[in-house]
DNA sequence: CGTTCATCCTGAGAGC
DNA sequence: TGCTCTCAGGATGAAC
């Protein structure tokens, strides 16, 4: 579900709500949360169990803790479809897809709750500055070090289509279903094109689109259609209002007027304006 | 090697 | 009402 300007609001709420704070507590109530973490609630309550958090970090759809100062030692995350997390009480009773809870020095708490439960938290290393579980994720458009040309020369060396490409977070991370539309419709092309020869130029463009869509939504707080996704104080993002073809089938282009279609791609769907983006 | 697809989950909504 | 089917913001491993 939550995309980079989704995951970064999140990022953004617990460096709020971490910064500083001590993990006293931690009770886990879903073993698949903790699937990756070798031994278990036992591995994971020694990684974290009477650290600081010194900050919270983000590569694409994927978010790490820094704790104690140390950049080797962090508490990693990716909220799959539905994950999300929220600050609130200790005392609070636990809520039926409360996954994780985390105990925090000052008298508060935070609970990772997820649904479906495709998302995870992992205590790992993070020698090279950024976690291993994270270390076959692209750069994003928003890391300092992003380099448009280099990955749109990329771009056009593969042989598959430019909506595989951009969901593909080897390539460019952060880029989800929503946002793929929504940058493909901004740039005017078409999901299906292939990539294999794309001039440089036109891998800009589109870069160049989805970071835009990406930097706006951010602004709004995100996309949020339904109580799945919200920030860590339970509030919804606006972006949805913005979107200009992803759940749009039907309705109007907002440029040329022409009807949102939506076809079956990847298992999944795709929105684009028919005029506007054309195959050829 | 690069590319594609089924699969892991839970719940909401549509249609019968 | 209750059943079945489809759909949902993602990533991964296994197969080609």
């Amino acid at each position: 579900m939550p995309e980079l300007p989704e995951v970064e609001t999140v990022r953004r709420g617990l460096q709020q709500v971490l910064c500083g704070r001590g993990i006293i507590e931690v009770d886990v109530r879903s073993a698949r949360t903790i699937r990756r973490q070798a031994e278990g609630s036992t591995g994971l309550v020694a990684g974290v169990l009477g650290a600081t958090v010194a900050g919270v970090h983000r590569r694409g759809k994927y978010l790490w803790w820094a704790l104690d100062g140390t950049p080797s030692r962090v508490l990693t995350a990716h909220l799959g479809m539905s994950g999300h997390f929220r600050h609130g009480d200790p005392a609070d009773a636990w809520t039926p897809h409360e996954r994780i809870r985390f105990t925090l020095d000052k008298g508060s708490r935070l609970s990772f709750v997820d649904q479906r439960t495709f998302g995870w938290v992992l205590a790992e290393d993070a020698e090279s500055g950024v976690p291993d579980s994270v270390s076959h994720v692209a750069l994003d458009p928003f890391d300092a070090a992003f380099d448009r040309r280099s990955v749109a020369r990329a771009l056009g060396s593969r042989r598959t289509e430019v909506k595989r490409a951009l969901l593909d977070q080897t390539m460019v991370s952060g880029i989800g279903n929503i946002y793929a539309d929504e940058a493909l419709w901004r740039a005017r092309i078409h999901p299906r094109r292939a990539t294999l020869g794309l001039a440089v130029s036109t891998g800009v463009r589109l870069l160049s689109s989805a970071e835009e869509v990406m930097r706006e939504a951010i602004v709004a707080g995100g996309t949020s259609f339904d109580p799945l996704y919200v920030n860590v104080n339970g509030e919804s993002g606006w972006f949805a209002r913005d979107l200009a073809a992803y759940g749009r089938a039907g309705e109007p282009c907002r440029r040329c007027g022409r009807r949102i279609a939506r076809e079956r791609f990847m298992g999944r769907s795709s929105y684009l304006c028919p005029r506007c983006q054309r195959l050829a």
